[in-house]
DNA sequence: TTGACTAATTTAATCGTTTGATTAATTTCA
DNA sequence: TGAAATTAATCAAACGATTAAATTAGTCAA
């Protein structure tokens, strides 16, 4: 009835359709936010009919878990292969290994959000996170929980006597920092006066955090 | 004719019912955003009739705009105390007071930020950041770059020699990791255990910046 | 290769509801 | 009494949702 049974033979043109509206949707979405969004604004900017939403989605809703759901899979193909390869590298014994790997996923968090043109659906996940509705905990389960947990491993190997404090409210202070590029988006260019961000200020953001993290894990010796 | 003449006979009435607009419009703004909030969910929430956002903001965005206003001054004389009594004592050529300084500065963003009470109109702030409009230009150039410059000023005095970089940027991550507690709330709630944000949490969260702060600007090299 | 047949997909038009805005009448109070 | 403030009722516009008709494309008998 709602749900049409799929049908092999005219697949290809139905997907292209589909495809269309989640990324007019994942853009309108995060341009405006769920309730400001309207579904003619959506269509319009995929270039497909109206009523396509809902004879593919059910209806605005729907359209909208399945945005959130191609973003979370985006997110786990550029994030889970970092997490194999540090998971694949035995860091449990050796701090540099580990601060070196904590660099690189906050580095490679750094190239997802504060990129420009990673603009809208960014500020989809941020949104989706002020109110957690449903589609949130496929992202914090399938995405946040797991990378929050790998750092607060890595941070037990800097800080394995755990002068530190908990690791996890560490980790949370540590993921803000990069956060805040989206989320004070505004806020920052105009503080440090940019117009733009591009790969001299992303590494600049990245050396930025890398000092951070050194500080904040340097051997300090308190010699007598 | 939009805007009446003010007549000191019945201001009181009148400024109860603006009063009464400004608090509800902060409530519904900051839980639904300036879309998805309806004129008369705030009216009703206000307890009074629909026509008088017109009648004393004429229309929904000058309700908004005075709801942004009004947490605007309640910020001013909320932080603004703290500049003061940072800029009377001269920690210019003090590493210790500086840091001090800091610390409070962030403690008392912490406390505005983190507490469950402050969750409708600190999410206006952080929904505002996200889509900066005329309003945030006000939020920006009153409170938020007067705290940064106070904040990069004092990062100056603990560094003078620039070795950790742009203290502009550092203030930008400083701030980060107070922000996130309010913007990745949800993350951070689930990821932490807590279910709510107590006295205990409250300073822990506090003791958890300062360390933080301390481990950044700790004299590494210094030989005793 | 045709050309009717069928299901999947797309389209234009319209439904009822909610929205912000507005009006005219009413109430309040010095 | 009169200006200020409030109220109930209504407006046009935009919204999500829905319908029925039109179109597309693969299937298969001829």
């Amino acid at each position: 009835m709602t749900t049409p049974i799929p049908n092999p033979a005219q697949r290809p043109r139905a997907d292209a359709t589909k495809d269309a509206l989640i990324r007019a949707a994942v853009a309108v979405f995060g341009r405006d936010g769920f309730q400001a969004a309207s579904t003619r604004a959506i269509a319009q900017e995929a270039g497909v009919n109206q009523a396509l939403i809902k004879y593919h989605f059910a209806n605005k809703q729907g359209l909208y878990d399945a945005a959130i759901q191609s973003i979370a899979d985006r997110m786990g193909t550029e994030v889970l292969p970092i997490f194999h390869a540090i998971e694949a590298n035995r860091v449990e014994d050796d701090p540099a290994a580990s601060l070196f790997a904590l660099k690189r996923m906050l580095g490679a968090m750094i190239g997802l959000l504060a990129r420009e043109d990673a603009a809208n659906w960014a500020q989809l996940i941020v949104r989706e996170q002020q109110s957690p509705g449903p589609a949130f905990l496929k992202i914090y389960d399938g995405i946040m929980a797991p990378a929050l947990t790998t750092m607060a491993r890595l941070v037990n190997v800097l800080d394995p006597a755990g002068r530190l404090g908990d690791p996890k409210l560490l980790v949370i202070t540590l993921v803000g920092q990069v956060l805040v590029l989206r989320v004070a988006h505004a806020t920052m260019m105009r503080f440090v006066g940019w117009d733009r961000i591009g790969d001299k200020e992303l590494e600049e953001i990245r050396a930025r955090i890398g000092r951070n993290l050194d500080r904040l894990f340097a051997e300090t010796e308190h010699a007598p």
